[in-house]
DNA sequence: ACTATACGTGACAGTCCGTAACGGATACCC
DNA sequence: GGGTATCCGTTACGGACTGTCACGTATAGT
């Protein structure tokens, strides 16, 4: 997972010539934005290395596998995105829910999810390494909004937030699954009627 | 999707040497149990022809590619499997929940999800007609489900089969993103405290 | 200077996909 | 039976991708 044997951590140096750190970033972001463009399959580090201006062993001098560069890709994007609204205590339940619903469904990260979905219904090694670094984080944040919910008193004090978030974020990523090229927008309101329907189911467990 | 240029339909028959209906089966077969095995990335259509006892080419013959070979198994599938339970008005709405939940996270279908996942986020051609061929009737069962309970006043008349559809399914398929290889027996267990979770939310909504 | 590592280029074996060519087999039609 | 059209299995091919290696060169510390 972490590019070659580790970054020399605190203190101590690696002799030779250090790792292009440019080239670390160029290699992430350009296979982000071949993930997402042409999916994980097409996806091949030779494109990556190129678009990145790099050559191909530069490429797999930091990560063993094609696998391991895009868990690391899609990782390293966790850190770009929004903070998850840390301000007051939020609106109400739907107003925070409605932005996490769309960010479920970011290209990016369903390609991400198909690749877990095979390596786990396979018990691959990485599966659990995928679920640690990216997954189980954005659930926390997930868990927060229904923590703030409950403290507002608009939830249930009781319910379990890492079940209603198995709820909320299977439904939103369950939409993932339906032919999106022909109708994007008519998802789009789909998740809003969604979303009503789960507020409403949400609030009545009182 | 269909064989080669479609089977000969009614009286009509085509000339020359017919299609052996054994390598049929055999072929399908073969993909269903790789795809368990192996997952969709590593199957490979000359293990699927060797495992059939059959020359690659005969494979290519009835499907154009690996894509629509694995299509066709998974829809294949969906034939043997048992009977949506249409007898009387079923029991309550948990007893005939557990089954489908079970089913959904069978791996020849989440392998298929996964296709599907990676097909619609890139606006695949096939996307389409995966979610009609396999998705849609597979939907088509659960919104019964939810139809019997509201004939059995368990649910609001005004509730959205559909919708909740996409809940229910969307939760029980969200949990095959865990690593299961790990644990596979907390998800059982994860599975029966949703599903309790479910019904209280459902059953509240009246 | 010396050492150790990174880099880019180019090449390599191995695998897979999808197609094509061949000889033989099997159905129907005259 | 002859003709025809399609199937089958085998074998081979071009193209693409993966992951590795060797080479010469560049860049850091000692």
């Amino acid at each position: 997972m972490a590019p070659g044997t580790g970054p020399p951590v605190g203190v101590q140096r690696a002799p030779g010539r250090p790792r292009d750190r440019q080239a670390d970033d160029a290699i992430l972001a350009a296979a982000r934005e071949l993930l997402v463009e042409v999916g994980f399959e097409r996806l091949t580090v030779t494109d990556v290395a190129a678009r990145a201006g790099v050559g191909r062993p530069t490429v797999y001098r930091r990560y063993a596998s094609k696998e391991e560069l895009v868990a690391a890709s899609v990782e390293a994007l966790r850190s770009d995105e929004p903070a998850p609204d840390t301000g007051t205590l939020g609106g109400d339940l739907r107003a925070e829910l409605l932005p996490r619903a769309s960010a479920l469904r970011h290209p990016l990260l369903l390609q991400f999810l198909a690749v877990l979905l095979v390596s786990n219904a396979q018990g691959s090694e990485f599966a659990a390494t995928y679920w640690r670094d990216a997954i189980a984080q954005r659930r926390a944040a997930f868990g927060e909004i229904f923590l703030r919910a409950q403290a507002r008193g608009e939830l249930a004090p009781d319910a379990d937030p890492d079940l209603l978030t198995d709820v909320v974020a299977g439904a939103f990523t369950y939409q993932a699954l339906r032919p999106a090229a022909v109708e994007t927008e008519a998802i789009e309101a789909r998740v809003e009627r969604l979303l009503d329907l789960l507020c409403a189911l949400l609030q009545r467990l009182q």
